[in-house]
DNA sequence: ACTCTCCGTAAGCCATAACTTACCGTAAGT
DNA sequence: ACTTACGGTAAGTTATGGCTTACGGAGAGT
């Protein structure tokens, strides 16, 4: 269930933004809304989303708060996602012979 | 950036539904509809944000469109996650570590 | 103690999007 | 040809959530 979380958490293309600043490394609050066209409170309210949703952790220093991503809301949607793929991949191409066998019968 | 469209894709609850239920194979969209809570132009609607995204894909049959799950949305999908998962995991021992320290510091 | 920086929270506004009902096109069967 | 089943589209309503400003608290330096 914890995939779902991630997934509405990961979907806002700011929110995207705040987490894709912190695959360069670990931050501060202010030094990621530096960085975007939105006010610091928006992403403040943003990294509670991303550490609700497992994706994201802080660690305390000083008054800053340092965020750094957390691979426990990655690894889910992971595994959520890997359940598709191979699925995919096989009724995809079985989809794709069943096509082209229709269109040699009706045009051999 | 069609990593992007998917992700928003598969945030609606009720279509994650509409694409669990392509897992099992593909079904028409009375069939899928029938199995959720919403009406039928609402399943109509949310398979087009599918398919658009690249997530499904259709194959006409008379008056029915039967639809499946199709690899091409989700595979960039995959690759902008991987594209995380590894590094988070290095970051994310390297806070672990830091953090151990520093308690082994002030409390020896 | 005072201040200054950094950050979280509350309240409110507004746009988006997920539904509904209604309607129309299209293919197949009789 | 007529009907019936199936499904896409339009228009309208409503709820959700992302953003803002304003405020308050907590730690570090002087």
């Amino acid at each position: 269930m914890t995939y779902a979380t991630a997934l509405t958490a990961l979907a806002d293309p700011t929110r995207r933004r705040v987490f894709e600043q912190l695959r360069g490394g670990p931050k501060t609050v202010g030094a990621i809304a530096a960085r975007l066209p939105v006010s610091r409170p928006a992403v403040s309210q943003h990294l509670k989303v991303l550490r609700d949703a497992g994706l994201v952790a802080e660690r305390p220093d000083g008054t800053r708060r340092v965020h750094f991503i957390d691979p426990n809301g990655l690894g889910p949607l992971r595994a959520w996602l890997d359940q598709f793929w191979v699925q995919a991949l096989a009724a995809f191409q079985a989809e794709v012979d069943a096509d082209s066998k229709n269109r040699k019968e009706k045009q051999p």
